[in-house]
DNA sequence: TACTGGTGCGCG
DNA sequence: AAAGCGCGCACCAGTA
């Protein structure tokens, strides 16, 4: 572990009378000064103080300030965000006494922003002048900060909490710089991808033809021109009239049996989906000007993993990777981590096995010729099922192979899944605390421990309870996965912004990323850099260089490495 | 005409 | 109908 760097000073933003007003804190959160640079001069005063010394800016929300000062060209380098760092600190087991934070009102919000895509009527119920998002008042973020930072001083591990804050915090500056810059994406190659496994754009209402097609198909084999194909229950219905007996309609059910209308059933869902989630209609709506921008949340999930909202982000479909495309005079760098979470196991756990077995080569290969199992398929099936808690199947039954092999890494998932049995919390490398069990689960518990309890209430217990410890088992591994991922990120957006401009023209990012090599996609373990095409391999060491710098970050001296796949490429296709 | 819950499938 | 975690989204059906 090394500590987070100290800093020089806090700048505190927040309203008066409407008005921004900056609190400037010396090194003992003393505040020295205040200044209103007015709401018109504000971004240029930020970016006047950011030029001319090291500071870290505190606001209520990235949401409520970042996007506007994207939009005027000016970027920080660092923040601290309360609304993420109120939801760690105050459900943290590293902090001892959270009542505080716990009791402070507001702090608990959504982001800013949410009320622009409620629906009207959910709207008009509140009062449209309402704001969303944290409290914005100089005085009550001020006292927020105060309070994070009693927690944070007060807590078991300091030092590791600021690693937290800081990634997180880093996390919310990046979530908004992806969305100004936008994922690059080449509309006609979309469409030429939609037409070529669709088949032609319907004209008016209809299906493309290759789709079509396959509806005809199966309808052919239903043996009724009307069959619904849209509808579970009437297409379950019509299955079963052709004799085929599934129990559900789904494709891994399908392709179980031998009848004639699983082809063709199996084709027409494939390009269903594809056509509803990523078709001509998502295109219209979610690529403007080149580019894809998605809406990240950080922190959106409870282990720390972002989720996003809109245009799903997490689940653009390898179909249309092809689509991704680096403007003229630009490439892409991207780059994913091979099995980051078994990698992340093995150096929380102190597992040195696991990590030889990690080290310099494919993990999977790596447990195989340590003699824990014969092919690489079973490795990975074995693995898995440890972080996720599968106990059947042939995965149930390879995972006390992997114990026998790696009992440090085993006995870490074990241990994290008896505490979530029993009602505890589990904790992140970093500080992050699983949630604490609902009331309605501790009274199914509760209920099942008393004498007059029916054996249907103690098997209804022991599955919620087994369920429990499958998510605090994968809990610890996801989260301190997220953590890594952060690191990763903040430590290559300083990298990215240290080199220097390149003479390719400027895309159609908005005037803040210019010439310059930015992010532009962020999925997990999984990251896609926008560069002028002469910084590509300066990129490509930046990118490595902070995976490295991560793992050191974590982790320190432990012998665990993050190989990448990289590509420097046009597109993002994956080959 | 909302809404909610179930189903299915894409991503890690 | 997944086994085995975490998501978001589209669509349909039943309900208010």
């Amino acid at each position: 572990m090394v500590s987070a760097k100290t800093e020089s000073s806090w700048i505190v933003l927040g309203l008066v009378s409407g008005e921004p007003v900056a609190a400037v804190l010396d090194t003992s959160a003393h505040e020295v000064e205040r200044i209103s640079p007015g709401q018109d001069a504000l971004a240029g005063w930020i970016a006047e103080v950011e030029a001319s010394r090291t500071v870290r800016w505190v606001w209520n929300d990235a949401p409520a300030w970042y996007p506007a000062l994207l939009a005027s060209g000016v970027r920080i380098a660092r923040c601290h965000d309360l609304r993420l760092c109120h939801a760690i600190l105050r459900d943290s087991a590293l902090v001892e006494g959270a009542e505080e934070l716990r009791a402070a009102v507001g702090w608990d919000a959504a982001p800013a922003g949410d009320a622009r895509d409620a629906s009207p009527t959910l709207f008009d119920l509140e009062d449209a002048a309402e704001p969303t998002g944290p409290p914005t008042g100089l005085d009550d973020v001020l006292a927020e900060f105060a309070r994070q930072q009693a927690a944070i001083a007060d807590s078991s591990d300091p030092g590791r909490l600021r690693l937290l804050i800081a990634a997180e915090s880093a996390g919310a500056l990046v979530a908004a710089e992806l969305r100004a810059a936008g994922l690059p994406w080449d509309a006609a190659a979309h469409d030429r991808i939609l037409t070529d496994i669709l088949g032609s754009r319907p004209t008016a209402g209809g299906l493309p033809t290759r789709m079509q097609d396959a509806a005809d198909r199966v309808r052919r084999e239903l043996g009724d021109p009307g069959a619904s194909l849209d509808s579970q229950p009437k297409l379950l219905r019509s299955l079963h009239r052709v004799g085929l007996l599934v129990e559900s309609t789904s494709r891994w059910e399908l392709a179980e049996h031998e009848h004639p209308v699983v082809a063709p059933l199996i084709e027409y869902k494939k390009l269903s989906r594809l056509l509803s989630a990523n078709g001509w209609t998502w295109l219209e709506e979610w690529v403007d000007d080149g580019r894809f921008r998605p809406v990240y949340v950080p922190g959106g999930v409870v282990t720390g993993r972002w989720a996003a909202a809109g245009g799903g982000a997490l689940q653009v479909p390898r179909q249309l990777r092809g689509a991704v495309r680096a403007d003229p005079g630009w490439t892409l760098v991207v780059a994913d981590v091979a099995q980051l979470e078994p990698r992340v196991l093995a150096a929380m756990s102190r597992d040195e096995q696991l990590a030889e077995a990690a080290r310099g080569r494919d993990l999977y290969t790596g447990i195989v010729e340590s003699g824990a199992v014969e092919t690489r398929q079973q490795a990975k099936i074995a693995l898995l099922g440890a972080m996720y808690g599968a106990t059947t199947g042939e995965s149930g039954r390879l995972v006390p192979r992997l114990r026998r092999i790696y009992p440090r890494a085993m006995a870490l998932v074990d241990q994290a899944a008896r505490v979530g049995e029993q009602g505890g919390v589990v904790t992140t490398w970093l500080g992050r605390s699983s949630p604490a069990p609902s009331s309605g689960w501790r009274a199914t518990q509760l209920q099942a421990s008393q004498v007059e309890a029916s054996g249907a209430d103690e098997t209804r217990a022991r599955r919620w309870a087994r369920d429990r410890g499958r998510f605090t088992r994968n809990f610890v591994v996801q989260g301190t996965a997220a953590e890594w991922a952060l690191a990763w990120l903040a430590d290559l957006r300083g990298r990215l912004a240290s080199l220097p401009a390149a003479g390719v023209p400027a895309p159609p990012s908005g005037p803040v990323f210019g010439r310059m090599p930015h992010l532009a996609f962020f999925l997990h373990d999984e990251i896609i850099v926008h560069t002028p095409a002469e910084h590509a391999d300066a990129v490509a060491d930046a990118v490595r260089g902070a995976a490295a710098s991560a793992g050191r970050l974590l982790f320190g001296d432990f012998p665990i490495d993050f190989p990448l796949d990289l590509k420097i490429a046009q597109t993002a296709e994956k080959s």
